[in-house]
DNA sequence: GTCGGTAGTTGAACACGTTCAAGAAGGGCG
DNA sequence: CGCCCTTCTTGAACGTGTTCAACTACCGAC
């Protein structure tokens, strides 16, 4: 509460000084007040009233409320991260690395379990800037891309030369897969995506290591080809 | 335009007669407009005009905007049906009639490409009844289901007796994601929503003759494990 | 110090989805 | 014909996300 003049953060921050406290300051109330009392509940007249500023204010600094999710996006990729590093310092074999990373990811989103469900229909729309697949949303999905990067490269794991490019993607899509099914998880505790990804980790496991064998070179070939064809 | 007292329609039908008339002629309006200007640029005021009904008058009828996208399932799902019929008919081999099903459907949905990627947001929510898992929607999806039941029950496929009664359920999963992936389909005339399919369904055939091998047995086992698991 | 321009801030106003108290229409029954 | 009850219809009013013209605070230039 009392005045900060002089800049405290990290020295060399890029952006501009002036509104930055207040930017923050709406970003964290409104987090908060999703948390609470979940997305649709929270209205940006409250979100406003409880950082003491005006409605329009928050309009300055987010284009709408949606671009506030897009916040929650950005501080759950960075916890993911944080909490996944301990599973890549320890772990070497891939399948507990892949698992590990997914079962920190879901750990980060928990809290969040019930806000994060309304949340992920704005989210689903195409042409949304929130959607994990839309240009405005490259800066936390290459991050993610990266983390399942260093599953992959970090592991022991042998992996057929031409999938390897490929992999991190499509681990990333499983782990939007994941987090589908446990948006719509309704199990106590979750507990049912945990079983998902115990369950399919080793198959995933499984499919990589046969993925060399040169009987299904072909039927590799042929799915890589489909991939190629079909990302952007 | 003209008055017509009598039911004119299908004898025997079950709903009450008074306001049949208005609540069609208001859902065939909104589904008009949704198509014309997308579904956010629609409003409920528009609709009711166009109709030439008061606002609250829809709401009579359907619980919310939301709901007047059931309709337009439903219609999709009946257009669906009446598309693949010729496929049925005509092709005896799993892996065209699969084809033929999954394009049909893409056939019914295109000419409403872009409303539907704006609406899709909706379905997308959990605990929207719009969601295609939901309970309100058990009447489209088993009878979606029941579609991709018929694709292997008039097939000419041998399939492995475990994976048997799961698999037309897993068949619409696969036909969600393929939806799924047409919604995010910017390609002219959604060509890689085709390619997708063309692609896909030979690789799906083949899975499905492999999970017979006694080899591949402990594989199909674990899997159809998995999935008992998770469904609900 | 004063001026000018940018960055930041305000809150009333707008359009929308939705609600609801009030009423109209219709039909069965005496 | 008059009565009552259900079904249907109305449109003003509410709360929401969002916009915008006006205003204030700050800072460098002279």
């Amino acid at each position: 509460m009392t005045e900060q003049p002089a800049q405290t953060t990290t020295a060399g921050d890029p952006a501009t000084a002036r509104g930055e406290q207040t930017r923050q300051l709406i970003r964290d109330t409104a987090l908060r007040l999703f948390r609470e009392r979940g997305y649709a509940q929270t209205t940006m007249r409250a979100i406003a009233q409880e950082a003491g500023v005006a409605v329009g204010n928050a309009y300055y600094y987010f284009g709408s409320k949606d671009h506030l999710i897009q916040e929650f996006y950005a501080q759950a990729q960075i916890e993911h991260r944080a909490a996944a590093q301990p599973v890549l310092d320890r772990e070497e074999a891939f399948g507990p690395r892949l698992a590990g990373v997914l079962h920190a990811g879901i750990d980060v989103l928990t809290p969040s379990h019930e806000f994060a469900a309304t949340f992920f229909k704005t989210a689903a729309e195409p042409t949304s800037p929130l959607s994990p697949f839309s240009a405005e949303s490259s800066g936390p999905r290459e991050a993610a891309i990266d983390l399942f990067g260093e599953v992959l490269t970090g592991s022991t794991a042998k992996v057929d030369a031409e999938l390897r490019p490929q992999l991190p993607e499509l681990l990333w899509l499983a782990y939007m897969g994941v987090i589908l099914y446990w948006v719509h998880d309704r199990s106590p505790g979750q507990t049912k995506t945990r079983q998902l990804i115990d369950g399919a980790v080793p198959l995933v496991d499984r499919l990589v290591a046969l993925s060399r064998l040169r009987v299904l070179r072909p039927v590799t070939r042929q799915v890589l080809d489909l991939i190629r064809t079909l990302r952007h």
